[in-house]
DNA sequence: ACCTGAACACCGTTCAAGT
DNA sequence: ACCTGAACACCGTTCAAGT
């Protein structure tokens, strides 16, 4: 009987290079890491490496992918709660912290970069996003009825400015490195606030 | 006499260089774009090119710099009325538009994502942006001392929303064309008078 | 089946040679 | 002074050879 390709061991190879990858373009940025590199992070050779991805671009379509459903994760805590504001009031802290970090914030950047040019990176992008966008509506949608949030404010724009100041958030935050993060994490959460209760605030 | 350095030609090759790399970033990215490339669309040699730039990092320095003031040129008449939320609402059509033309998106995503790891680029970020910051700043401190900005709201807060905000539009724009710019421009510009307005509205 | 590492084609940069 | 383009060192990818 003929050796059979080992599932196994082709899926913990690939974690293996995608953990090692994640590694050098935090620090390097995508198209400055070599493949050598990566290579040499994940502990294998050229001919190894090759085996698993058959390119580099597979390397960063796979990356980002992973990436991308991240930060659908640290978003989706704001849609499960019945109430987005006090939701928001709630995790904002934990999620404002974890778009802040530099590491992550820097991928964010690079995995924007790419999609924005690349379109096998912007399918694996857009997946991840679709499915996040949809569920942020309908979250607002729910305040709305419920009389938590602004009924005068458009829904796709709210959606819209959202996602863009979460990207917005992380991409500064490896950008310039705050001093007081608990502080700016708390006048922002206010502002949203007040931006999704409009002008007749909660209890109106 | 010997032959002195033509100071005139000199600017003139490196407009030309600089206007060249932009037009090979937008479409390839930085870091796909090759020299070759940047000479064949600037119509020098490669020689002749090194001459006014010593290095692809140099080139990519220069054009950051150039990047980063448009933005700050965009987003500074936000600063110069006295009534920074009549003036956004006022302006904030055109800001939008400017801010989510899918050229522009790339390169601001594509210098974001160098600066956050090239000490020289992101000098010249900064550059542009702490001056920007300081006007936005003083303008919304004059709006609450007139009472058109909420008084609770934190400044270093709401700057930095504003700022990641603008450049995460631009962001989101390069990825996601939509098709009503129009309906979004005024959907996100309604949300930002909450948001700095606050739960009193515009008038109490 | 899985792996190694030398080899090939290409890109950033240099430099001898031209005007 | 300003320019050309062939040449060098390096990176993405391949492939003969090993286990």
């Amino acid at each position: 009987m003929a050796r059979t390709r080992n599932d196994e061991l082709h899926k913990s190879r690939r974690a293996q290079v995608l953990r090692a990858a994640a590694d050098c373009f935090a620090r390097k940025g995508i198209h400055q890491t070599t493949m050598q590199e990566i290579c040499a992070a994940s502990g294998m050779s050229a001919g190894a490496l090759y085996r698993y991805f058959p390119t580099k671009e597979s390397i960063i379509v796979a990356f980002a992918d992973e990436e991308r459903s991240e930060t659908a994760k640290l978003i989706s805590d704001l849609n499960s709660s019945p109430n987005i504001v006090a939701a928001l009031a709630e995790i904002f802290p934990e999620l404002f912290n974890g778009l802040t970090d530099e590491n992550y914030g820097r991928l964010t950047l690079e995995v924007a970069a790419e999609a924005a040019r690349n379109g096998a990176v912007k399918a694996a992008f857009d997946q991840n996003e679709s499915e996040l966008c949809e569920q942020l509506s309908a979250a607002l949608k729910r305040g709305q009825a419920a009389g938590h949030v602004d009924p005068e404010l458009d829904l796709d724009a709210a959606v819209f400015l959202l996602v863009a100041l979460f990207d917005g958030i992380a991409g500064r935050a490896a950008l310039s490195q705050t001093s007081d993060k608990a502080r700016l994490a708390s006048g922002v959460a206010y502002l949203l606030r007040n931006m999704l209760e409009g002008p007749r605030g909660a209890n109106s």
